[in-house]
DNA sequence: GCAAATTAATGATTTATTCAAG
DNA sequence: CTTGAATAAATCATTAATTTGC
C-alpha cells in the first residue's frame, strides 16, 4: 500500500462523493446525470470523459513525450456540434465602437450590459464579450508592434535619423494606443464570479435554503494536459 | 464633430442604457444603483474607478526599457478592504491530495464539488479553487525548472560547455516539465460557464420564468488600464 | 461554377508574469 | 517570502475566405 494508492483512493472517493474525511459529510445526492443536462450551449462532452478515445484525434502531440502522472484523465474532446460564437456585423460594430470609446477590460456589470444589448442581434454569452475584448486588445497590440517594427526596420540604413525615427515611431504608437485608452488611470482589476440573480427579491422573505446561486464558470475540461 | 466625438457619445449612451441604435431598443429600466449591490465579498472598487489617483503608486519599471508599446502598465491597485481567501490546513491538505491524485485543471463541476467539500472547513469560493490549481501547477513547474537547472548546472563546468549547458538545461527543463503532464493526449479543452442550479428539480414543472441562472463571472474591474 | 484544399481570422484556452496581501 | 489574485502572452482550434483543379 503505497502513498499513491492512498491518494488514488482519496481522489476517487472525492469525485464519487463518498465521505472521505472524518467530518460529518452527509452523502450528497447521487450527483445527477449531469450529462447534457448542463447549460444548453455548453460544449461539455461527457462522452469523451467516459470514453476518451473516440474522435479521429487530429492532434498529433506524438513527439514531446507527454506523460501525465496520476489519473486517467478525463478527456474533454470537442464534441462535434461544438459551436463557437459567430458574431454578426452589428455585434462587431458595437464592440468596436465601445473599444474605440476606450473600453478595454469591461467589468462584470459592463459585460452584462453589453451582452444584453448585443443579444438583440444574435445569440451571445457574456464570456464571448469578455473574450472578444481580450483578444481584440491583444491583437491590436500585436498589430501596433508589428507596424512600428516594420516602420523602423525598413528605413534603417541611412544615418542617425533612423534611430530617431524609430524612437519617434514608438512614441507615437504608444501615445496612439494610450490615446484611446480609458481616461481613468489604471487601477485594480479583479476577476469575479458574479451572478445574475436579481438581488432585489431579497427584500421579501429570507430564503433559508439559500441554494448556491453564486456561479461557477471555469474551465470545463476535466483534467489539464 | 469628429469621429471620436461620435464614438464618445455612443459609448456614453451605451453605458447609460440610452437607445443608441435604430433598432427597437426599448429603454431599459433605470439601471439600478449597482454600487455595492454586487456580490458580497467582491473586491470591487468603485472608488478607484471614480477617483483614479489615490494610492502611492509604487511601480517603477524605469529600467529595462519596457517597450510595451501600447499600454501604460496596468497598475493593479489594491483596494483597502480587500480580503483574499486564506485557506485552512484541511483545505490545503485536500487540495494537495487532489493535486497528487492528478487533478490539474478541474472542470466546472469538479470545482463545484471541491468547493462544497472545502467549504466545510472554511469560507471558500469556486474561484479560489480555480486559482489554487492554476497557481499550484505553475509553481510546481517553476520549482521543477529551477531544480533541473540547478542539477544540470552543478555538474557542468568544463570547457566550452557554458553555452551548451545552458541549452541542454533548457531542453531538459522542457522535458521534465512535460514529464508530469497528464498521460492522456491533450485535446480540446474548453471553458464553460456553468451553473450550480440543481437540475434535478427540472422533473416537476417547467419553470417558465427561467431566470437567468447562467452565471457570469469575469473581470470585475470597470475599465482596463 | 463548384467543391476539396489551403490559408487567414479569430474565438476559446492555457501558460507565463506580475502585483501585492499577509 | 509565500502565494492568492489578476492580467498579458502564447497557443490551440474552428470557422470563413480564398485558392486551386476540374
Amino acid at each position: 500500500m503505497t502513498t499513491s494508492m492512498k491518494v488514488h483512493h482519496f481522489t476517487r472517493a472525492f469525485w464519487e462523493h463518498e465521505p472521505f474525511l472524518t467530518l460529518g459529510c452527509k452523502r450528497l445526492r447521487p450527483l445527477a446525470p449531469k450529462l447534457p443536462t448542463t447549460t444548453t450551449s455548453l460544449p461539455f462532452d461527457l462522452k469523451t470523459f467516459i470514453r476518451p478515445e473516440s474522435a479521429p484525434r487530429k492532434q498529433v502531440s506524438s513527439l514531446h513525450n507527454n506523460k501525465d502522472p496520476p489519473s486517467p484523465q478525463p478527456q474533454v474532446e470537442t464534441h462535434p456540434g461544438g459551436t463557437r460564437w459567430n458574431p454578426t456585423q452589428e455585434q462587431i460594430g458595437i464592440l468596436e465602437m465601445l473599444y474605440k470609446g476606450g473600453t478595454r477590460t469591461p467589468n462584470a456589470q459592463q459585460i452584462e450590459q453589453i451582452t444584453v444589448q448585443l443579444g438583440k442581434y444574435g445569440k451571445i454569452e457574456g464570456k464571448n464579450v469578455f473574450y472578444w475584448f481580450q483578444n481584440h486588445k491583444a491583437r491590436e497590440r500585436q498589430k501596433q508592434k508589428r507596424n512600428s517594427l516594420a516602420f523602423s526596420r525598413s528605413p534603417r540604413t541611412p544615418t542617425i535619423h533612423s534611430v530617431v525615427t524609430l524612437e519617434a515611431a514608438k512614441g507615437e504608437v504608444v501615445d496612439r494606443d494610450e490615446e484611446e485608452g480609458s481616461p481613468y488611470k489604471k487601477k485594480c482589476r479583479r476577476w469575479v464570479f458574479d451572478c445574475l440573480e436579481e438581488q432585489s427579491m431579497s427584500s421579501s422573505s429570507v430564503c433559508e435554503e439559500e441554494e448556491h446561486r453564486t456561479l461557477k464558470l471555469f474551465p470545463l475540461h476535466p483534467e489539464g494536459r
